[in-house]
DNA sequence: AAACTATGCAACCGCCTATCC
DNA sequence: GGGATAGGCGGTTGCATAGTT
């Protein structure tokens, strides 16, 4: 026996919202709050599926949604938490306060996604190559290497302030400056992440991208076996992004290990 | 101006996971 | 421990609108 449907499909509304059904749902949930999905409808005296409520609510009812178009530190970050996360939109939208995953989803798939296979004789001007963000440029110019972490929490993402340690540990084989990946410059990527500061809440200035998860009872960290450097000098719970102090360790993915696939003992992660 | 095509986005579908009993 | 259920997620679809011919 396969699990019965959400709800009867006989006599529901589907397809657009109007209005007055925006409005019942909206003044419920102002009075009784969120959850109970498959109850709401009945409650309110609405002619939909519980699903559907929950997904208008949470798509485009919700108060702190943000409209209009996303902004290029928001594309950067998005780019950025793909090539680190993958299709893994709700993750995502956690970190872009006011953006839905379907946003974001609907975002990649009509933007950033099409880029990846653009043609270059593409008609419309505004997808020229200029206006990409420095970060989509690196994006379209490396190959893509998304971690696939089947990780069922994200519990810290961080943006790592410390400068490199010259003078304490010398290097034993010097990287002479930052390596160029098809003619951009790795601090193409850099610098779109100081811009974004303000959506992310932190005052620092760095390129290394924390973040930790946790795979089943392991953390990612944990399975990589990786020792990590102190996240800031100072206090670093003014650098989080989101705090769940749960992980003992933070796995780093630096702007270097990004772009030169430098994840090292991650081929399992890693697409087939 | 009409027909056609491309684009953007809301909504739906089906699967998966967590939780409850 | 196992089945049932609710909620969550990613993929896909379909429609409205904009742009092009």
């Amino acid at each position: 026996m396969g699990r019965s449907p959400c709800c009867a499909k006989e006599g529901l509304n589907r397809g657009a919202w109007t209005a007055m059904e925006d409005k019942i749902l909206k003044d419920y949930i102002k009075v009784h709050g969120e959850g109970k999905w498959r109850d709401l409808p009945k409650r309110a005296g609405l002619k939909r599926c519980g699903k559907s409520c929950r997904l208008r609510w949470l798509n485009y009812l919700r108060p702190d949604i943000k409209r209009g178009n996303i902004t290029r530190d928001e594309e950067d970050l998005i780019i950025r938490l793909h090539k680190l996360l993958g299709n893994r939109w709700s993750l995502i939208a956690g970190r872009l306060p006011g953006r839905t995953d379907n946003t974001i989803k609907n975002y990649w798939n009509t933007n950033i996604g099409k880029k990846l296979v653009q043609t270059p004789n593409r008609k419309s001007p505004s997808q020229s190559k200029d206006n990409y963000s420095p970060a989509t440029k690196l994006y379209l110019s490396a190959e893509s290497r998304v971690v696939h972490t089947k990780a069922s929490r994200c519990t810290q993402v961080f943006i790592n302030t410390t400068e490199p340690q010259k003078s304490q540990q010398p290097e034993p084989n010097p990287v002479v400056g930052p390596p160029a990946v098809n003619g951009f410059n790795r601090d193409d990527l850099v610098d779109p992440l100081d811009k974004i500061s303000p959506l992310v809440s932190t005052d620092c200035e760095g390129s290394d991208f924390l973040i930790d998860f946790e795979l089943d009872d392991k953390f990612l960290s944990d399975l990589l076996n990786t020792d990590f450097p102190p996240l800031c000098d100072g206090d670093a719970d003014t650098n989080k992004i989101s705090s769940s102090p749960i992980s003992s360790q933070t796995l780093s993915f630096s702007d270097e290990m990004l772009n030169n696939n430098n994840l090292q003992g991650m081929d399992w992660f890693q697409d087939q």
